[in-house]
DNA sequence: ATCAATGATACCTAAAAAGTATGGATTGAT
DNA sequence: ATCAATCCATACTTTTTAGGTATCATTGAT
């Protein structure tokens, strides 16, 4: 059984005639003649009825008709879903994420994605640096997002982009007036720290006091960004974000650049599988890679 | 796209290994290396990842394997199933009955075809002649069963067997205590006459007293075999009737054969349309035409 | 370094589909 | 009644496509 036998004895069904239907398939009558003959033959019974004024189904091809529709449509089906599997137009992307990406350049990305390739289902999943390295191990990640990961041999780490650090402190600190603030300005200010585990973003924060051969005078450390945050707002003292987490607004609390050449910044990095093939990994790499972070006020 | 890259993609998905496939295909390695090469340029994308130590389906794969699974196991069942249908194995069979032969014939001949043709669906239709042959030709019937059915050009009629008549009567008659019975022994009896509608089964009774050269005494006529024999039960008189009816058990009536040579009996008939050329009804009457009524004692 | 295994390629053969010409049967119009 | 038109079937040829043989390149294991 082939499917141009189904696709003729559908046409000709259609017809109910075999020069019509050869003209309509754009082959000749005889062929047509021939390759219904086979079909009959293959199926040991009569589809159709001949007469001189042309054909009618039998109850057999009558039945045929129906599955012949079915089958030819499942094979339409099947072409496009395959082919658009094959440009990761369809699929799963299992992406891991983490704590500040999340507050705006994440979302953004996956939104841009989602727009070209609209079949394609997104999963996130918070996880630590660890648990994406395992995650892409096992192949339920797709892709994660982090910083400061380790060189690993079947880890592809891939910088996205470098997000400048900007300083978050109360409206009411008399460095608030300023428009951007020095690294020496605040050598002295009780310092927010995050997250805990290490090495980590504090490592970056740290090395910029080390530069100014100052001391932090860390007041606190905490886990995440949203904490950290939390805490200038009640006034604990000033802290060192990336500059996505500016979006968070929370009461009293101001952000304000870093003056310094170049202004410090943090890289964003994306970690994938190296021998990962996938076109829905090629189509969202494609994405990310022309991505280019903006900020809100 | 033919079945035969789905069936040669399968084989090479469950193998994954070009060589062993081609020899579970009986072919060649190179040929089936083409046929993939070919069904990967038709979707236009790869389906295979190739190594030297063997090959392993991309995520297009994977989609078109699901599919492929499907489409040739639905091409199975359509194969299957059309057979089935041109030999007449699967199906509607709409019979048409009528009074008394439902008693005994028709539900015997069902079962045996039940028992022979498990997937065709039967109904039943208590219908008269007209309704019978109109049913026909308006193709809501297969086949009808009836008797002294006027010639139609378009209805074959053809019988399936005779049927020998009895005498109904009370057992308390006098007549009772013989074996058999002859018409001329009941002519001045009291009689009950089934049907109401003619020509049909009341004229051949009538025929049996004229060829007597008697006038039968008619004390009541009535539309069906079951009330006939009902009024037999309460008295009324007796009743000739096919030799079906005899299974029908009410209190005090027994039936005897009718003692002549040969014994009077009625054709049981079948109908159906002179072009109808479905393999149900070819399987159907190879069924009927064998059927040899039996009769309870 | 060598060998075995695997998929790819080049080239040829065989099979199958398509084309051309034509026949036979039936129907409908003149 | 005849003839033309229509329709499906058949015989034969050409074209296309699948399959076969020989061989190569690559790679991983010994």
């Amino acid at each position: 059984m082939e499917l141009r036998y189904l696709r003729y004895f559908v046409t000709l069904a259609e017809e109910l005639n075999f020069s019509r239907a050869a003209a309509r398939l754009h082959i000749s009558q005889p062929p047509l003649t021939r390759q219904i003959q086979q079909l009959e033959d293959e199926l040991g019974c009569r589809l159709f009825f001949r007469s001189t004024r042309g054909v009618e189904l039998t109850e057999a091809g009558q039945s045929l008709l129906e599955d012949a529709h079915r089958i030819l449509s499942l094979v339409g089906v099947a072409k496009e879903r395959t082919s658009k599997t094959g440009r990761g137009q369809i699929g799963q992307l299992d992406v891991g994420i983490f704590g500040s990406a999340i507050l705006c350049h994440i979302p953004r990305m996956l939104f841009q994605f989602r727009t070209l390739f609209p079949e394609v289902e997104i999963t996130l999943y918070q996880q630590t640096k660890a648990e994406q390295i395992q995650a892409l191990r096992e192949r339920r990640l797709t892709i994660g997002f982090n910083r400061h990961v380790p060189v690993e041999p079947d880890i592809v780490i891939e910088t996205v982009f470098f997000e400048p650090l900007v300083i978050a402190l109360h409206s009411k600190h008399p460095l608030a007036r300023h428009k951007s603030i020095r690294i020496a300005e605040i050598v002295n200010e009780p310092l927010i720290l995050y997250p805990r585990t290490r090495p980590g973003f504090a490592d970056d924060v740290m090395a910029l006091f080390v530069k100014e051969c100052a001391q932090p005078k860390i007041v606190q450390e905490v886990t995440d960004v949203v904490t950290s945050i939390a805490l200038v707002s009640s006034g604990f003292g000033i802290c060192v974000a990336p500059q996505a987490a500016s979006n968070l607004k929370l009461p009293g609390v101001v952000y304000r650049p870093i003056k310094a050449d170049p202004v410090p910044a943090i890289e964003l990095a994306c970690l994938y599988r190296r021998e990962d093939e996938s076109p829905i990994l090629a189509a969202f790499l494609d994405v990310a890679r022309k991505f280019r972070p903006s900020y809100g006020d």
